[in-house]
DNA sequence: GTAACTATGTGAAGCATTCGTGAAGGCGAG
DNA sequence: CTCGCCTTCACGAATGCTTCACATAGTTAC
């Protein structure tokens, strides 16, 4: 596992990466929220620990600026004595996915790491990809091996999903609620987005990449 | 967003209700580990958020039994007034992935819970193996010798739950009452659905790895 | 060893549920 | 109005679960 910590303190980073070393992490450093984001231009990590105060460019900005323009979905620890809960919303806010209050104990820092490296990368930063299904959550535009598929608002939605979920199978209850919530269309009409969708999704190709696994649910295969 | 709260208390239950109500949040409860693990097998959630002082089975056991036998990979966030390091511990190696100290605040309780939600499930729980057949839980897939097996739903539930108890003995009755709880079809129904499982398994294959112990149960063999 | 009995394998039939398909109609935006 | 999108509906196809009947294998009593 690869770890990269972001603290203008030394001494800290430092008694991290002896402890983290322990548990076979490879650490590196960045001593500013700006090294880290060259950083994380070419390189990556597993986990980014980052220090709030810090000069040039403190934390909450770097890991707004990664979220959004870089759009780097690596899991992200906040490491930090404000313990204020504004601080921690702007925190959260910004897209850290941990706050850990110094002091704190080595041990702790290192099961949240592990953690968070157990989920992977943010799902709803990153542009969505899936075997060869590309979609672009901003333009709300989609692409299949490059060709552009043409969707309609909700044929676009239930594909979001199932690609955010891909390959895990996403129920039909599930869908339903995410596209009507509890207010769901009397008669079946998921089954006629479904087809539809279906069908816009394999124009031109041979095989088809929305399955639907009977009783259970659709997933995108790949 | 589907939130499951596990708690025996139903004060404190209610009121993160209601305030993740307003935030859009549709809450469940289950007011100890057993009946979340029952709830859990066949609904899905999107956050699980778990107590660890409960009757009947705690809070870390229900976790670790989540983990290790539905294999369940949704986000699990444990509240407790607990705050000694070997608790943490605990909770993290069960296989939790955020431990919030009460008394809290409702609003880095929701800040938490979304941070976990937009990550997915857990990447690391997905398989299960035992000799050349594997299960992806994640994509429901199952895989002989590399070649994919199609199994229908109460085939897939028969085949996991022998893998996971392999290669020890399964008995009748414990397949009956894994697939039908207490309502078992009134005839053997499960004669043709181990049958059809071990057609479906062998399928290009010259060995079996269905057997049965006459008088006894069925396992999967090496 | 053999008969009687029990457990299991095999496969087909019936049934309910779920799904695919496509058309018809409604509703709102331009 | 016209167009695009959504909902609704109908009907046939497919799927999977249960049930049953008969075949085969294993076990026990004599």
């Amino acid at each position: 596992m690869k770890v990269l910590i972001v603290d203008d303190n030394y001494n800290i980073a430092e008694t991290i990466a002896d402890y983290l070393g322990l548990a076979d992490i490879t650490v590196d450093f960045a001593y500013n929220g700006q090294a880290a984001i060259q950083l994380l231009e070419s390189e990556r990590f597993d986990v980014i620990i980052m220090d709030i105060m810090m000069p040039k460019l403190d934390g909450i900005a770097t890991v707004a600026k990664l979220r959004d323009e870089l759009r780097c979905g690596t899991p992200i620890l906040f490491l930090t004595a404000k313990d204020s809960l504004a601080d921690k919303v702007a925190a959260f806010k910004a897209g850290g996915d941990d706050y850990l209050l110094k002091p704190f104990a080595l041990e702790e820092l290192l099961l949240r790491i592990q953690a968070l490296a157990s989920r992977g990368i943010r799902q709803d930063i990153a542009e969505l990809v899936y075997a060869d299904i590309h979609i672009d959550s901003k333009s709300e535009l989609v692409t299949r091996a490059g060709k552009s598929v043409k969707l309609s608002r909700i044929q676009f939605r239930i594909l979001h999903l199932l690609i955010k979920k891909a390959p895990h199978i996403v129920t039909r209850e599930e869908v339903i609620s995410a596209i009507w919530g509890d207010m769901p269309p009397s008669s079946d009409a998921l089954r006629s987005h479904i087809y539809s969708l279906r069908t816009a999704l394999n124009s031109g190709f041979s095989d088809s990449r929305l399955e639907t696994i009977h009783g259970q649910g659709y997933r995108i295969k790949a």
